[in-house]
DNA sequence: GCGACAG
DNA sequence: ATCTTGTCGC
């Protein structure tokens, strides 16, 4: 009946110093060698709205997963989970926030999305592990992240060109650690990493497979309103 | 010590 | 992230 296992294997950190100490202890758990899904049939885009300031505890925010056929771009399916968040919004954890609520939402899911593109940073973190490479661990899905401002790592800016589908390697203390990549002309670009089981190329390929119109991936906006509206209907 | 800091 | 008016452009 729930066709995408998740594991949590784990008590849930309470604290900054615990989260962080998780994070490095599972970094070694997220495989970033590729190449990954080439023909994915069913990629999710995944995304949070919150209720109030969105920074603190116990605010109410909800999780949305909406899968896209990469045939048509149709939605296939979507699924929505609400919670109060257990963890404040804190640079680097990130997923302690937003994980308990997608978990909730993709439990809900009746396929098995192919590749999962989180609304973060994958690799492109701090201690390499950021929320795609979360999700991927606890998932065994293939994952990766499509961030909207850079976090880790930085590019040469010449290096990017204006045309779409232009990229630029990011780079933090000597390695790859993402790309910025342009999905519209003369548009800001969007920063992709990997999170597990895929590699950067394979992934940039596919966000610029599912961002033929506007600047972010048509995951990553249906799941955007899909949120907005689920916690809307739990609110008011 | 200071600034920066995904959503 | 969320709160918000008008405005420029495809």
């Amino acid at each position: 009946m729930t066709p995408v296992r998740v594991e949590v294997p784990y008590a849930w950190p309470t604290g900054e110093a615990e989260a962080r100490a998780l994070q490095e202890r599972l970094r070694p758990l997220a495989d970033h060698r590729g190449p990954g899904p080439a023909a994915p049939r069913l990629v999710a885009g995944l995304d949070v709205a919150y209720a109030g300031d969105g920074r603190g505890t116990g605010d109410l925010v909800a999780a949305a997963v909406v899968v896209i056929d990469t045939a048509t771009h149709d939605v296939v399916e979507r699924a929505t989970a609400t919670a109060a968040t257990a963890f404040p919004y804190v640079p680097g954890l990130f997923a302690f926030r937003e994980l308990p609520a997608l978990v909730a939402a993709l439990r809900r899911l009746e396929a098995v999305p192919d590749l999962l593109l989180c609304d973060g940073h994958g690799r492109s973190h701090p201690r390499r592990f950021g929320l795609a490479c979360h999700l991927g661990v606890l998932t065994g899905l293939p994952t990766a992240g499509v961030a909207k401002t850079p976090f880790t790592g930085r590019h040469d800016p010449a290096a990017l060109g204006p045309d779409r589908g232009a990229h630029a390697d990011l780079v933090d203390g000597g390695e790859v650690v993402g790309r910025a990549l342009r999905t519209r002309a003369g548009v800001k670009p969007v920063y992709v990493s990997t999170g597990h089981l895929v590699d950067l190329p394979t992934a940039c390929a596919r966000v610029l497979e599912l961002a033929p119109r506007h600047r972010l991936p048509e995951t990553t906006r249906q799941a955007d309103h899909l949120s907005r509206e689920a916690l809307r209907a739990a609110t008011g």
